[in-house]
DNA sequence: TTGCGTGCAAAGGTTTTGCATGGCA
DNA sequence: TGCCATGCAAAACCTTTGCACGCAA
């Protein structure tokens, strides 16, 4: 429980900086080395790593795991986290797009799995699989 | 759309010989390779894989990727499709323990996503993330 | 006989880790 | 000064692929 200290590094603003440009969208850890590669700030892959993982942890950050095959997504939700409270994402297996979706259907698929199944669902980190509108009909199958 | 041959070999009937042995169950790559190491018969990983691969698309077999650690997850869904058609899959993140439930609120929550949404959810591939009850209450966390 | 299936090992990619050094408090 | 953070490279891990041989049809 006891909260290890944990330095304010530059690359700690840095990171959060690089996030907070880049609002509701996601990153990899490639987009990210990628960025901190050209800029003037250099920051290793490992660096990267352990960073996004305190991030997560601090709640600063959502890590999502799109695809089996490429690396892990993350997204900036920062301490607006009451303004898309409702939000979630939903990922198409035709295209591979990542949608995000925000309504108050979600609350009562919460409280159904709360009361029906006893199951409380953590709508920030599911992601739903299936086929967007484009897909379904073009056959981009 | 024209289907390859596909030979039926000995590996091919034992692998859903072992699938059929343990329904609703999850198994991995490794559990199979175990499986197989400790038997009369052995079969070498790339062949597992290309297996599995092969039961997934002949749809008796669904993947699961349950956590980026550890490797893919596959369930025997063989022929009784219309028996478990509701069902779906909660993932504690407390204690990693992996939930199979099944109930018709899942068709309420397609077509709402299909309605509003215009998505086509499915449910066989998504997995829910959460707490169960012993984590929320026990603090597992 | 034809050509898919198999095994072995090597390759590919993502993520983690060890160790010495640098930087924050 | 103490201790966490960083960088580099090596390691670990899961998965795919190449190639030669075996086996089903």
């Amino acid at each position: 429980m006891a909260k290890e200290i944990q330095y304010n590094t530059k690359h700690h603003e840095a990171l959060i900086a690089y996030l907070k440009t880049i609002p509701g969208q996601h990153v990899t850890i490639n987009d990210i080395c990628a960025h901190f590669t050209g800029g003037t700030q250099k920051m290793g892959v490992a660096t990267i790593y352990r960073q996004m993982e305190r991030l997560v942890q601090e709640g600063l950050v959502q890590k999502y795991i799109i695809d089996e095959k490429s690396s892990a997504c993350f997204e900036y939700i920062g301490d607006n986290s009451s303004a898309e409270k409702n939000c979630f994402h939903c990922k198409c297996e035709g295209c591979g797009k990542l949608i995000h979706l925000a309504c108050e259907e979600i609350e009562h698929m919460q409280s159904h799995f709360l009361k029906d199944h006893n199951f409380t669902l953590d709508t920030t980190r599911t992601v739903f699989y299936g086929l967007c509108a484009d897909c379904r009909n073009g056959g981009n199958a």
